[in-house]
DNA sequence: TACATGATGCCCT
DNA sequence: GGGCATCATGTAG
């Protein structure tokens, strides 16, 4: 592991989530309570707005399960969907204000032994590389990631065992297009990827 | 208390 | 390419 993981300050999350969206592509989300320490480097991400967004879980106000969102920047929120999967969201703004980014896709980095042990497969070449960690269900599922555990978690500290850093990388290049997924408001470009990488979860049209 | 639904992924064809 | 598992949450009654 390359030395000093810095992880990113509050304030950078206390913007508008898309803001938020393009310049956290190459950062890199870092899990420390493991064997070995697990990093990867984040290259899909999607902006949820908040009130004005309806495809957004705040859309319709404060609830138990969305208060992570309507907390302080920087923070973990962690939801169940279908039943099987867990998507890893940032909350974005200032407190009170609820926006969000959705985690939907990483380049594996250090540890892909036990993310293929923790999400149950094996690493035969490259080609099951990127089933580790496209799609935001099987990040999640690669880095130990449940709401019990880590809903609520702060994503800014090096003290936190989850949090996401900046390690030197260069910016990217950036693209954008739909959001996946959603039935509502389902036009709007707010999806951020790393223009060609090899692990966004799916090839989009530009918007 | 009951029901409809979803920011997905897997397995079958 | 399409169907389906599977359950927490929110909303209605």
């Amino acid at each position: 592991m390359k030395p000093a993981f810095k992880p990113l300050p509050r304030e950078f999350f206390s913007r508008d989530p898309r803001t938020v969206s393009r310049e956290v592509l190459g950062k890199v989300l870092v899990r420390k309570n493991r064997r070995n320490p697990l990093v990867a480097r984040i290259v899909e991400v999607e902006a949820y707005l908040g009130a004005d967004d309806a495809a957004a879980h705040a859309a319709s106000g404060r609830t138990a399960r969305n208060a992570v969102l309507f907390g302080p920047p920087g923070h973990a929120y962690i939801y169940f969907i279908y039943g099987n999967h867990y998507c890893l969201n940032v909350s974005c703004m200032p407190d009170r204000i609820p926006g969000c980014i959705l985690v939907r896709a990483l380049e594996p980095l250090e540890g892909m032994d036990e993310m293929a042990t923790l999400r149950g497969i094996t690493l035969d070449g490259t080609k099951n590389l990127k089933l580790l960690t496209r799609g935001p269900g099987r990040l999640a599922e690669a880095f130990g990631i449940t709401r019990e555990q880590d809903n609520g978690k702060d994503l800014t500290s090096a003290k936190s065992d989850l949090y996401i850093a900046d390690d030197g990388a260069p910016p990217p290049e950036v693209a954008i297009t739909k959001r996946i997924g959603i039935t509502k408001s389902a036009d709007l470009p707010l999806r951020y990827i790393i223009a060609g990488n090899n692990f966004v979860s799916a090839p989009r049209k530009l918007a």
